[in-house]
DNA sequence: TTTATGGAAAACGTTACGTCA
DNA sequence: ATTGACGTAACGTTTTCCATA
């Protein structure tokens, strides 16, 4: 599973998972799942002032706040706007501004809510993600349970593991169990060997972009594996 | 080259208000 | 008519980035 910003100021992600690629229900990308199209609105333009009529004055304190209802064209440029660029700089504020007859701090604030809205969407989607490798996960792992019970009903004998060099059994004695990534590996024992038998997850950048966005320790890199 | 500083912009959290069921 | 949930414009504060000394 890959989580990759494809720019600072672009929440576009591309997720994709081993395991969930061929499932109908789930999207080979989030990418497919188009953040920016929000419902459109239905109000036509309409300034909606708060109790006061005048913009300047306030008996309590400083100006009341209005309620600006954006018409569907100034909406639809402005998220025209956005999916060209999440952020403005000044020039393209003050343009976009006069084009839609706004206030340039206006078009400001709402890039600032469009951008955390998107934000807020992305992070849904991605909770939704991982919540079902979640349950994958927790499949599996039964599932590689019930395989070592029943292998170990089989009994067949003492468990070999081969060794990588010689391609000769090595003698349980010599194998350690991983710390970090809890598998039986002999790459530990051999100072110097950039070889390993331990197997690392099945895409080691998704490991690690996901296990650096979420903060789970569990995942690490093959690079890692080797070099502990 | 490194460090401190200040300003601008973005991010973030919250409030206020309108709409709708 | 009232109320609570929801969407969103607007605002204040904090954080980040970058140029400059």
């Amino acid at each position: 599973m890959a989580v990759s910003p494809s720019s600072p100021s672009s929440l576009d992600l591309t997720i994709s998972m081993p395991g969930f690629s061929s499932s109908p229900s789930f999207p080979p990308s989030v990418k497919d799942l188009d953040i920016n199209q929000l419902p459109s609105g239905t109000a036509e333009e309409e300034w909606i002032t708060a109790g006061m009529e005048d913009e300047e004055e306030s008996t309590n304190g400083g100006p009341p706040r209005k309620k600006l209802r954006l018409s569907k064209e100034q909406s639809r440029l402005l998220e025209e706007s956005f999916r060209q660029h999440h952020t403005l700089n000044p020039r393209q504020k003050e343009a976009l501004a006069l084009q839609l007859k706004l206030r340039p701090r206006q078009v400001e604030v709402w890039f600032q809510n469009r951008r955390a809205r998107s934000k807020l969407k992305q992070t849904e989607m991605e909770c939704e993600y991982l919540k079902r490798w979640f349950g994958s996960l927790t499949e599996q792992n039964r599932r590689l349970q019930r395989e070592v019970e029943e292998l170990r009903a089989l009994k067949v004998g003492p468990p070999t593991v081969m060794s990588p060099h010689s391609c000769e059994p090595l003698p349980a004695s010599t194998l350690t169990m991983c710390p970090r990534c809890e598998r039986v590996s002999t790459s530990c024992l051999e100072k110097g060997s950039t070889k390993t038998t331990t197997t690392a997850v099945a895409n080691p950048t998704t490991a690690a972009t996901l296990s650096s966005k979420v903060g789970t320790p569990a995942l690490h890199t093959r690079q890692s594996s080797a070099a502990c």
